[in-house]
DNA sequence: CTATTTTAAGACAAAAGACTCTTCATTTAA
DNA sequence: TTAAATGAAGAGTCTTTTGTCTTAAAATAG
């Protein structure tokens, strides 16, 4: 897999977020049960977000966590390195440690290439990107439903 | 991880194959010393190969295993469609079962594109394309060792 | 101040991946 | 024919990832 599920659980937590226009807090235990993650399992990776300074939080009745930027400002990559690390963007395709230019392995800079692409997309699509994607063509962000029913109160 | 570590070892080791030029059987004992792998982790994943049509093996002295086809007609692809199987090419970058141009996630385009330059570097990239890099520039398929020391006796 | 709502933190459990070990079957060489 | 070398198969262990649960701390509403 591309992507830990810690990871594309954050993704599709801050697209969520992207996608509410108001800038008021949301409940975890809300998008928990709107995004189908486990409460307690989405609390623990959105509170990395939140160390990372992607999001921030408030305790207490009408707390929850907020985006701290407009989310045109927030790529995918960013959450990515948040939560899975560079790994992805720097490790050797045949897990060799200290693969780089100096000392590659042979598929280094083949790899490299590929690798490049992925961290383009990664760092130019930005969540509003797909969020506006989402609403306009009513895509769906959880295994059955959609973006209408994902807005709805 | 793009690739799991089975695989990662699978494409050391169907390398470290083509890189000799004889078509003998080469034992997996000796695969795993010069490789640093061990030796029944790599048996297993070398069975999986075998039983994918990729190697043949066999037993009792002078035995071991072998490609079946030379190997500029093995690609990166094939091994890692035998031992990762092709989820790697085919899964949703969130998730998502069912992914696709019918039902697609908002990421499933921009997925898509970096997922066949994934693809296709691993499916123009033949075993004997990196083998003969690998001796050409000795390069290495262990964490300390070199192409030179690879095929020495 | 008190009760309620919410995040924070960490212990704990289950599942998957990575790796080890033992036993067995096959083949060759002497 | 027997011993040695080898792959095949599967049980078992360790580690990481994934997911659950409990308790504490903070904030607000009344």
């Amino acid at each position: 897999m591309l992507l830990s599920k810690s990871c594309v659980y954050g993704l599709r937590a801050t697209l969520y977020l992207a996608s509410k226009e108001k800038e008021e807090f949301i409940p975890i235990k809300r998008m928990s049960e709107k995004l189908e993650i486990s409460f307690h399992f989405l609390t623990k990776i959105l509170q990395q977000l939140t160390a990372d300074g992607l999001l921030e939080s408030f305790k207490g009745p009408n707390g929850g966590v907020r985006l701290t930027k407009a989310p045109q400002k927030i790529a995918l990559i960013d959450v990515v390195l948040a939560i899975d690390g560079p790994k992805l963007l720097t490790e050797c395709a045949l897990g060799l440690p200290g693969c780089g230019l100096k000392n590659p392995c042979p598929l280094h800079d083949k790899w490299a290439v590929t690798r490049d692409s992925i961290r383009d997309m990664l760092a130019n699509t930005s969540l509003t990107d797909l969020a506006e994607k989402g609403k306009a063509e009513n895509l769906r962000l959880t295994d059955d439903g959609d973006f209408e029913e994902l807005l709805r109160d």
